[in-house]
DNA sequence: CAGGTCATGTAATAAGTTACATGATTAA
DNA sequence: TTAATCATGTAACTTATTACATGACCTG
């Protein structure tokens, strides 16, 4: 159950259901995504469990919040899921399911599904560079000398950008072999008038 | 819900839930799993909607076995997701969420995060090359003059094999960002004599 | 006959999504 | 005053994992 443990992660400073769900959405949203219909009870069951305290405070907007913070056992719960190593479960990627079985429909389909797919990434991938370059505007010399926090975050964002990247090449390639198939395949039908 | 429709695109050729579940592990491991447990009961409800018939079968080896096969609707309703364009949920990758959260353990347990995240990766992107060597083998002109679902399940091999490079060289330079900047930290702590 | 693989299932639990319900505060 | 945002929650449902139960058949 990772939830639990990323909202140990989000919680370095201490914060509500409703600034975590944001914080998943500026920092995690490429990577991890989490309702608030399974923050709040997550949150209220690791109280229980003591790896949370909570105590309720004014808000500067709105009504009053729940704020939430690590005990000691919180903090040593994250640290021990960083200690045990990488958790790699195998992905989720539909659309990469879809590709395997794509051969079921025409030739003109397969061509918009990779156009598609190429143009959802290139949306993704626009968008990690936005926060990048409102990165860097910041901060002149940001890649180097970055440090705490800053740099993983640099890490997962670098990672992030050049996985797009990969994906939106391999649609290109993908879109190549696709048209080369479908002129072979013509050719062979309707052989040119010599 | 996915995987319906990759049960159907897995059926192409009849087969039963034992087979399907070796399919899953063959051809789909490094982007889709599913137990047992969870085919069986998304057969049976399949066959409840008229997606799928069944039928007893003897095995060459042990029991007898429970065959199925796409109807026309299931063809259609194959086809429908694949004609409803890419499916692209956001991924959960606890092990990048990790990565985010990695300045709260020491250095050394940062570069072994990463070693054994690298090591991981290339254990997986090995299995593909594997799989791609087998297939070359066997057909030494092999990227070229693929067609039908042959085509795509090079291309998926492909991407795969692709990512995972992606991966373990990114792994490579947050290894050297970490070294680089844990040797300015051990500097200014300890300058040297001169 | 013991252990492995083939084969099919159920039950209990965990994790995640969607829909619903409520109410405060603030800016137009 | 009305719409948007802030804020917290519950209920119903779907999806996925783990553990358990059963039994046939095959090899050594």
């Amino acid at each position: 159950m990772s939830l639990q443990h990323i909202l140990l992660g989000l919680l370095a400073q201490p914060a509500s259901g409703y600034d975590l769900k944001q914080a998943f959405q500026q920092r995690l949203s490429h990577y991890w995504a989490a309702e608030l219909a399974q923050i709040y009870p997550a949150l209220k069951r690791m109280q229980r469990d003591g790896l949370l305290t909570s105590r309720q405070q004014a808000s500067d907007k709105g009504p009053r919040k729940r704020i939430y913070r690590r005990t000691a056992a919180g903090q040593r719960c994250l640290q021990q899921w960083l200690q045990s190593g990488p958790e790699v479960h195998s992905d989720r990627l539909s659309w990469l399911a879809q590709v395997a079985f794509l051969d079921t429909v025409p030739v003109a389909e397969q061509l918009d599904f990779f156009r598609l797919l190429q143009a959802e990434f290139e949306r993704h991938r626009a968008q990690l560079q936005t926060i990048a370059a409102d990165w860097s505007a910041q901060d002149p010399d940001c890649p180097e000398h970055l440090g705490g926090n800053d740099l993983f975050a640099h890490m997962t964002l670098r990672l992030g950008v050049t996985k797009y990247t990969t994906i939106i090449d391999w649609c290109s390639e993908c879109l190549q072999r696709l048209e080369h198939a479908d002129a072979k395949q013509a050719g062979s039908d309707h052989p040119t008038a010599s």
